[in-house]
DNA sequence: TTGTACGCGTTATCAG
DNA sequence: CTGATAACGCGTACAA
């Protein structure tokens, strides 16, 4: 192994004929330090291509600079095209540069993944944990923030724990899109809901019951789990059990797409039959045939979100118990 | 801060009634200590819920245990839908994850990020780096290879350094997919070109040049950047030079997808007048209009290869300079 | 087989 | 404003 030995502080320090300290104090931008001796540190630092040893700092400092973001693998969504994951990536990673920090990313899909994810963070080799949209009521995010460990989550913990989040809007964003249904003209609003067992999914059929609910509309249920292949045998099972329909809003856009699909194989024409309305608004939607009409979440901003808030509690700020971002109504032309 | 004091090797030490190093070996897996005494060790180290320190450990192995996967997030594609960065990044996080190794993700879009990356990586914070798919001639894969540091890149690298790589068979893949054309009928068959600053974008290009070449046809084409905006336009612009054409190819799916609309607008049917074959087999490919018929890549396997190479690279093996994976020809109802 | 003692590269405390 | 010097927690020759 080429292990070319890396210059250290002292190396730094005997070049610009200065104590170890000092130039510790250059490297972290102490302003006691004279201009002169700092200016002949920075040319020995430049000279040597002296680079930090992260190790030694997190010894004495007990920090990492360093933050995890747990996904829940299993969950076929997170590779399916639908880029919520991608997007809560891009975001954290946006925010965590920003800092200057680095993204530790674990995917916790076995068992053995889950473990190994509890492992890793509670034995604070990260400074803080950002949960991305569990299963269940996973214990974790709880667990943490009582060790004292700076998490966040993407949704309200299932499990009830007093852990802050930042979510989209979702029940406001369904409502929205089944009111805009009611408005125009419908009156056999079904929807095809997530899994049960997710925020989304509950949240979002939620706004669902309370609207049509409130506007003394039957209620169409079929489930599914996001992805496109419930999509197709939920629309079916509603098609079956209620051929009267003649609006669906899908809890997710890949659900609505197989709903498309389905609707023009069964005969029906979208959206003078059936109007069709999605969640997520991911970049098929507007190439859709025809192109759909759905609820935009900010997904890139909900990392970001979540991310600033980490930071916060991070460096020892408090922040509010839970954040909303606001959702959109996109019409285009299946609602 | 609630630093609850975590317990050290000492501690267990101590509760154990052994000195510092037993309580080591015993934790790193040495077989040199007695059955009884791991025992206590091992009871001591559950008592207090010992976690090893990584940054201590780090500093006297000098190895950090984590993997930096390098991504260009200044690419549309990472956070477009195609899924091919997600698809790299399970891979990875999988092989990783059976390794116990951390995964370091790194999103260098800006000037700025590649800074960043480069100071991060050169400074061995990380015991390896792996690279996704860069625009251009970076040379920080060679410099870091050449500074002793494993290195993989996903495609050749443009500038030529002698760095490994794992790259899937865009040329083969192409060249039987054109062929397949051919032997259909086809005689004027265009491409959509991807960037031809990616390896990618240039490989696809050249498969698509041999075989129209050795078959006698001429070569029609048009040059985007895989994104379904760039598709409508290069289809437009193929249609417009060369009406006459009876297939196309575009370099990705997504552009594949736009062409499709493009050519419905245009009144031509797909595939009786224009044939269609694209290039990912994303999700979507199965739900376009009609189903479209495309070159499927490993993606997640990709990641996973290119990670197994970097940790036998890390571990002091040596490994082939190049490893290519098979594509796949999958026929829908496109072409 | 077990323990002693040193060193890994920093930061922080405290004199000066 | 600068320089010794003591931690930080661990692995590992070396000695016993």
């Amino acid at each position: 192994m080429t292990t070319a030995q890396r210059p250290t502080l002292e190396a730094v320090a005997r070049l610009a004929g200065v104590s170890r300290a000092t130039v510790s104090r250059v490297v972290n931008g102490s302003t006691t330090v004279a201009e002169p001796i700092q200016e002949a540190v920075r040319r020995a630092v430049a000279e040597l291509g002296y680079v930090p040893n992260l190790a030694a700092r997190t010894l004495v400092t007990q920090r990492t600079d360093s933050f995890a973001l747990v996904l829940p693998e299993a969950a076929t969504r997170v590779f399916s095209d639908d880029q919520v994951f991608p997007g809560i990536i891009r975001g954290v990673g946006q925010e965590l540069e920003a800092a200057d920090k680095q993204l530790v990313l674990m995917l916790a899909g076995s068992p053995a993944g889950h473990a190994r994810v509890e492992r890793y963070t509670s034995g604070r080799h990260v400074d803080g944990v950002l949960f991305a949209s569990l299963h269940g009521a996973d214990p974790l995010p709880g667990k943490l923030a009582r060790l004292g460990i700076p998490v966040v989550c993407s949704g309200r913990p299932l499990d009830g724990a007093e852990v802050p989040y930042v979510d989209v809007d979702h029940v406001g964003g369904v409502a929205r899109a089944v009111r805009y249904l009611i408005d125009s003209g419908r009156r056999r609003i079904a929807t095809m809901a997530g899994p049960q067992d997710m925020v989304a999914g509950i949240e979002r059929l939620v706004g669902y019951r309370e609207t049509v609910a409130a506007a003394g509309l039957p209620e169409l249920v079929a489930y599914g789990d996001f992805t496109r292949e419930s999509g197709t045998a939920a629309m079916r099972q509603l098609l079956a059990e209620h051929p009267g329909l003649d609006a669906v809003f899908a809890a997710s856009d890949l659900m609505a797409h197989a709903a498309l699909r389905a609707l023009r194989e069964a005969g029906r024409h979208v959206p003078d039959d059936v109007a069709v309305v999605g969640f997520d608004d991911i970049e098929t939607a507007a190439y859709t045939e025809p192109p759909l009409t759905t609820i935009r979440q900010p997904i890139v901003e909900l990392g970001r979100a979540m991310t600033r808030q980490l930071l916060r509690i991070a460096a020892g700020e408090t922040v509010e118990q839970a954040l909303l971002l606001p959702t959109e109504l996109v019409v285009r032309d299946s609602a």
